[in-house]
DNA sequence: CTGAAAGCGCTTACAG
DNA sequence: CTGAAAGCGCTTACAG
């Protein structure tokens, strides 16, 4: 069906699309009668009119669009982000649109040309490894971008990010402090910058503590995170673990662990603490009650969308970017 | 900054603006010198041109955008179906636009509103409670519209829906076969039509089935779920529950159900029998196997999307309506 | 083989 | 108080 245009109330009306337009817009400025606006609402309303916002993005180059690209938006983690900033965006005006990279950069800078083409008004991305030049190009052409979650080495971005190296170094000597026999550091063998971060923070908390302690890393990749976690963990914990602490630096690897202690009978926090980075609701079915890092996400998202706001209206230019702090949520996994 | 257009190209290539688009869009019919093209293309790609959607969605009226309002896209049911979504709208050429309605009509005629203004081109939305009117107009409009895992009666809209109450009642039946003293169905206090089949079905296998068991039905509200489900189980189940069978109609439901059943030490399926609609992650950390009713989520984005090209290409306009089924996955939390 | 021109649905500076 | 007209970046039927 055709929808109804400016064009049709004008014609309807009487008068001019320009007049249309100024009285459907509330212009001030224009004095329009106060009887040609009441026909005017009123023929709008009758004919069911909806505005084109495609034809005004065209006007004024604005789309009121913003792109989100993260990982995996079936992730808890980006889906809860997503829906903050679903919320900090409509208050502005804008809507989202959504892409998931699968951490492949092909895929990653496709979603990116996908979105400029469409116009959008500013990108939030969660870049992945291997996306700089694809970012470098957005910001020379200085298209307003901002990064959630992550970040690259070599690329300056404004972003909003969390204290990464400084919680993971903090909630290492909250562990220290507890003189454990062992403690196994269990993150993703990658090269983005804020896993890293995590993990050399707890590396250096550890050496810095001067402590007579075990370490282990287990560094797994993305593809089979249970099965390879299941088989380190096995390998390292053995049969009968005593005063271990596990360090999980995701939820979904806090998952995959926690689902092997909770096969194998392993007792949390008696024999082996846990301590993991972000929530998710799956914490709730395991026996004890995880200690976590909480991401201060609405905080985050709306830092988020208030920067790329202000990029888009060229009130700021510059690669700001803003640090939030983890906060440390202890329950009694950790004894 | 300003972005290059096909005028800039025109203009430096020394030809019409009608031929660059001819070029660009690898029109046939229309033969252009191989050098032309060679020179457009070269220019096209060192002045970076990006092509501008909106400006050809005004012309082809086709946005190539398509809307998706869920409940609420932080809930792991509805992310995964976005995501599913995501994947199969990307093959046909579309993004997609979100929204979370918080089942609010409001909020939910206000994202249509939104959308519609946006140019969509169509949209796959979960309908809530109280949206029939809103609905309604938009097929008035024959606007492409097509629903995914609820709908509502009294209105007939083209969507892709699960075989609520037949699922329910065979795995209702599954249940029944096991000689429970009591069993529990705990759902949603709610209007939505396909929660109802879910609690209809249950209700008519236990009655047909003849059998002098204990029932109760637990229907709690948006609000409060965990707190509200444990204390009604506190009630029901009592101190010492034995021989029970509990039948969560939702993952949400069953994660704060299974919480509860944590805390106070009831064992599954020793003492207690667990069956849940849908899967979530959460599952993995509970002692027992959840056996649970597995949506086929893929196949469902898949129809989904196609039924809504069907509608936008114009091959069809009837409200067809698509029924897959569930699948009961049975694990030990029944015994 | 290529271009001039109309048009998609709006906005807005300008004229009256 | 209101309208004619140009323009946003494209596409496309038509003419040559």
């Amino acid at each position: 069906m055709k929808r109804a245009s400016i064009k049709d109330i004008a014609r309807i009306a009487g008068v001019s699309v320009a007049t249309v337009s100024y009285v459907l817009n509330k212009k001030e400025g224009q004095r329009i009668s106060e009887e040609t606006k009441k026909k005017i609402f009123e023929i709008a309303e009758t004919i069911n009119y909806v505005p084109n916002k495609i034809a005004k993005s065209l006007q004024n180059n604005k789309s009121k669009l913003l792109g989100l690209i993260v990982a995996d938006i079936s992730n808890d983690f980006y889906s809860s982000i997503a829906r903050h900033l679903e919320d900090k965006a409509l208050k502005l005006g804008y809507t989202l649109i959504i892409g998931s990279s699968d951490e492949n950069p092909e895929k990653f800078a496709k979603l990116t040309e996908l979105f400029s083409q469409q116009q959008v008004d500013g990108m939030i991305v969660a870049p992945v490894a291997g996306s700089e030049e694809v970012l470098q190009r957005l910001v020379d052409k200085s298209y307003p971008l901002v990064t959630i979650d992550r970040y690259l080495k070599g690329i300056n971005l404004p972003g909003v990010i969390l204290n990464n190296r400084e919680i993971a170094e903090n909630t290492t000597n909250f562990i220290l402090e507890k003189d454990f026999d062992q403690i196994i550091y269990i993150g993703y063998d990658t090269k983005l910058p804020h896993l890293l971060d995590r993990q050399y923070g707890f590396e250096a908390s550890v050496k810095e503590s001067g402590k007579d302690i075990v370490t282990h890393n287990i560094l797994v990749g993305l593809e089979n995170i249970s099965e390879e976690i299941q088989a380190k963990l096995k390998i390292v914990l053995g049969e009968n673990p005593k005063n271990t602490a596990l360090y999980f630096s995701s939820n979904k690897l806090a998952v995959a662990g926690l689902s092997y202690l909770q096969k194998t009978n392993i007792k949390v926090p008696e024999d082996v603490s846990v301590l993991a980075f972000d929530e998710t609701e799956a914490y709730q079915l395991f026996p004890a009650e995880i200690t976590y890092v909480k991401q201060p996400l609405e905080e985050m998202a709306h830092e988020a969308v208030q920067l790329l706001d202000m990029q888009i209206s060229q009130y700021s230019k510059t690669a700001k970017k803003i640090t939030l702090s983890g906060e440390l949520i202890i329950k009694n996994s950790t004894k």
